[in-house]
DNA sequence: TTCTTTCTTGAGTGATTGCTCAAGTATATT
DNA sequence: AATATACTTGAGCAATCACTCAAGAAAGAA
């Protein structure tokens, strides 16, 4: 997963996934069945994480809103060294396979379950009263998604950990703007 | 140009710029001499397009800001059919090339030129008395590329017009906010 | 132990990759 | 018309691609 993550689909070869999985090319196409059904499954393995952690992260706060503005945040530690790349392993095969293909539609399958999340947690953020009773929540979740797919761009560029922060907390505060009053 | 932007520098082969090109392998590299140099200067002839637009767009305006503004919500028009892809061909290569590679750097140096010419835009609407002239312009400038990095990355996947629609006229109205009062 | 089943191995498949170059064709110069 | 210069051609290069499969090793069952 983590190699496809940072290579991408088409810049990753059997080579370097022999090397990475320390497995010959019989085991892993017996294990999987090609290099496509391999991506597939680290796709679905990193959508679950990703589903896990934003899921968790919004459980852990009594207020949905202000955990979404702490995402937001928290994309400001986004550093190339720990995470085989700062951009979302979903947008990043988004641009890379080809637009008729059927991996696609499984990866834009994966990114509307993430948003589905973000839909649910700003239902209670209405349901809490954060939120303003006539709000659109899907309306606003794509707003909160299409930050998260910038920010994650911007840290595959920006090297100045304070600009970077800055900006998180630019977004963040643009978000409280939804807040009740 | 239109063929790398859609398939992406790793996807494209040489049949197929032979193709496009109608060129035969020879040719090609009598004129570029090789793959990655014809992709630069792919990248070049785009970003050079992009600044050229992105300029005309802010002269035409009075207001720089709200030239920002139309340029945000004018993404809601792209149609996945008349342009090889709605997705940024300089963001799509970003997160394409290798961390370490110099082309990169290239692509890197091509985002802030197009940057550079929204903080231009920003600083004539502070002299201009659109903008406090306590804002940052630098600032500003990259909460702007973020937004249109998103809004073209949920162009790749979003087929409801109205919602990439509201989208951009959600965005577009965050970036009012900075307007002075 | 012996037999069966499961997993692993790595040389080798044909296809395709980016790319070269001697030979050929067009264009320009004299 | 004859020569020189510029551009095009396409067969073919080594390297790599994703992938296969007969043979062997390991594990489990009897």
């Amino acid at each position: 997963m983590r190699l496809f993550w940072q290579k991408g689909y088409h810049a990753t070869s059997l080579k370097d996934l022999e090397a990475t999985l320390s497995m010959r090319p019989g085991s892993i196409y017996a294990a999987f069945q090609s290099k496509e059904a391999l991506f597939r499954a680290t796709l679905d393995r990193y959508a679950d994480r990703m589903e896990t952690e934003l899921r968790a992260l919004i459980r852990s706060s009594p207020s949905p809103l202000a955990a979404l503005q702490q995402h937001l945040r928290g994309l400001a530690n986004l550093s190339a060294g720990d995470l085989p790349s700062t951009a979302c392993m979903l947008v990043k095969s988004l641009l890379e396979l080809p637009q008729a293909g059927e991996l696609r539609i499984f990866v834009i399958g994966q990114l509307e379950r993430v948003e589905a999340i973000i839909v649910d947690a700003l239902h209670r953020a209405v349901a809490a009263g954060e939120l303003d009773p006539g709000s659109d929540p899907d309306r606003l979740a794509r707003r909160i998604q299409t930050y998260i797919f910038g920010l994650k761009i911007q840290a595959q560029r920006e090297t100045d950990p304070q600009r970077m922060q800055d900006l998180c907390v630019d977004l963040a505060k643009e978000l409280g703007n939804a807040k009740k009053p």
